[in-house]
DNA sequence: GTGTATTGGTAGACAGGTCTGTCTACCAAC
DNA sequence: GTTGGTAGACAGACCTGTCTACCAATACAC
């Protein structure tokens, strides 16, 4: 088996090879942007691999998306418990990400805005996503009978951060705006 | 010149009729699943004459983004009159832009996700129209010294609200949680 | 009214590229 | 033999953009 030299994953499966280089391209480029072409040669692989692992382009989005769904969730749990746990750690998490220079917004939305009306599977595993990110928010905030509600108006303004910090030139105002709304949200914010 | 009877944009102009075109099916369908010859079969006209007024594909894209601004420019600040003027009219105004059941999300955010990376400009363009947005915000609250910091988070609390409008199965949480996060940053919600 | 030029359109072919997916023939390791 | 790979050709569809040949309506000069 010839490796590909210039693959970042070439100590992996033919499989992960194809996963992350689409995981990457997908994200990086667009998911219509990317023909299947751009991902066997950045993967190393050839037309056969690529179908025998993925019978479709459609079946590799999915994976895609349920692959970032898993690396994103655990970037962001550990992240959270980097930043010491609590609510408040969500600022210098989501600025862990924000600054990262491979930083494109949120996967999961871009997708609903490039495939929602062609691939409308992408909606439902988005929803999924989102539900997920505000269970691990609801469980930063101390118990109380607002808790859930506190939950989905952090979700909604940390989407609101996201889109933000994707079109502004430096992530820097996002960041400042959504900590005055988690301010004005949340009474014990430190 | 003989008319398309299937288009409702009939007793406009060539020109017009393809932008009008253009605006509904890249809304709908995502501008890179919407194909010229899509767009002028549905607008009626011939390559020649597409291409006599747009010169490129992306020349459309720019004029649709730059009519997209003025017309929901004209609706957003229409519906909030309409709704009594003041911050609270947000709510029913985005209402009614959310219970459209053409309703897509955010055009802008949609270009950025499907065209940040190969059609940079689309990002710049769509920070002059959420600038414009929380403009329109800004004008609406009532003068303090956080009427700008204020607009800010209103601004971004309703592109959460869009985004999340767009991946669910009804809008109504997102009204719902943005009312919630408004209720708290503006001390003067009725 | 007629002829001409201009403007704004038509139908449709073409070129070359990209896209997704199917397939053949072959090889290496176990 | 089985498994997991290779190189590469192919088909058909779609994409963006270029071009030819022609037509109709209008304005203007005579």
């Amino acid at each position: 088996m010839k490796s590909n030299g210039n693959s970042i994953y070439s100590t992996l499966s033919a499989r992960e090879r194809i996963l992350n280089t689409a995981h990457d391209l997908f994200y990086r480029e667009g998911i219509r942007a990317t023909g299947i072409d751009w991902i066997i040669a950045e993967a190393g692989v050839t037309k056969v691999t690529f179908y025998r692992y993925f019978p479709s382009k459609n079946a590799l989005i999915y994976e895609f998306l349920e692959y970032r769904h898993h690396r994103w969730m655990t970037w962001f749990i550990d992240a959270l418990q980097r930043y010491g746990g609590d609510i408040s750690a969500l600022i210098p998490a989501l600025a862990e990400w924000f600054h990262d220079e491979g930083f494109r917004g949120c996967a999961f939305i871009n997708s609903v805005s490039e495939l929602g009306s062609s691939l409308p599977e992408v909606v439902s595993i988005t929803r999924r996503h989102k539900q997920d990110m505000m269970s691990v928010i609801e469980n930063m905030l101390p118990p109380s009978a607002k808790r859930e509600q506190d939950s989905q108006a952090v979700a909604l303004a940390v989407d609101g951060a996201i889109i933000r910090a994707q079109f502004d030139v430096t992530p820097d105002a996002a960041l400042k705006v959504l900590e005055t709304i988690l301010r004005s949200l949340l009474p014990d914010w430190s």
